[in-house]
DNA sequence: CTGGGAAAGTTGGCCGGACAAGGACCGGTT
DNA sequence: AACCGGTCCTTGTCCGGCCAACTTTCCCAG
């Protein structure tokens, strides 16, 4: 053991907040990934759908903001599920440079499993965290989404 | 039963636990990689350095369950690594078909700017979440993270 | 001794996130 | 009218996570 004053910073194993949040968020997005995986869209997709289906259409960089992506991404995955029938895109409008995009009829086909899948992510979330739980969990993180993004400055 | 029961998925605005979990991931790792972006490795490469410098050489397994990473990824990353001269492969002596990855002299010129962007976020995070948070919080994870874990076979 | 399973590593491919750079378009200013 | 800054989108490039398939090696049961 080498007495107390490490000046070296803690080994992953004992920085377990950032690590324990990034194996979540991995899992998150490999079991979403997984349960979508049989004929539904595509991993990352369903975000997007969702927002469609739910809040109608909308310019990609609110896409963006929505699904937390990126532009770059989500110019490219809009193009595959435009090419997989999920999705039109349109000019807009009103201002030139923008771009709208909806979700096709097609695509509401998908919109069970996505549902489906979703809901069983609740209930593994809301099995192993009480809704009280999930509250506290979602005010730490929001309050250290806040410090993070000061400082991403 | 399409009565009150919400015959569609609440949207993304309205499941934070998860929203939440991947918005604070990507927020730390947009962090870590610009802490270290100047003269430091690259993204993702600090956290291998670090089981590397804190527990010694280590086979390649082993780094991917440390930093919590996928073994392709593990394999190219090291490679990358090795041509920047972090990091050296050895062949096991005891197990032909293991790789034993040892970081190098040279790699120890880094660890002082990573000893520093992990205090840093050290800092963010307590300063944010108290001890006591951060032991709630990692105990939620935990949990959520078995359960997640186990529904994913 | 041999066959077959298990584990570690590698490679190819797909996709998303990140950065950089540039084009298209709008608005207001001069 | 021409310029300018800002916003939105796009393309190029790099890297990591994920899957699938394969090779090498080990080891154990038959």
């Amino acid at each position: 053991m080498r007495e107390h004053a490490t000046e070296r910073a803690a080994p992953l194993s004992a920085r377990p907040v950032s690590h324990a949040i990034l194996r979540a968020a991995r899992l998150y997005k490999a079991l979403a990934g997984r349960l979508l995986r049989e004929s539904g869209p595509r991993p990352g997709q369903e975000r997007v759908l969702m927002v469609l289906w739910d809040q109608g259409p909308q310019r990609q960089v609110d896409l963006v903001t929505a699904v937390d992506s990126d532009a770059p991404a989500m110019t490219r995955g809009i193009s595959r599920m435009g090419k997989a029938g999920l999705v039109r895109r349109r000019p807009s409008p009103t201002d030139g440079c923008e771009v709208i995009v909806e979700a096709t009829e097609a695509s509401l086909a998908l919109r069970d499993k996505v549902d489906e899948a979703w809901a069983e992510l609740e209930r593994l979330t809301t099995t192993s965290l009480s809704a009280a739980r999930q509250r506290e969990i979602l005010a730490d993180l929001t309050l250290l989404e806040s410090v993070l993004t000061r400082a991403d400055s």
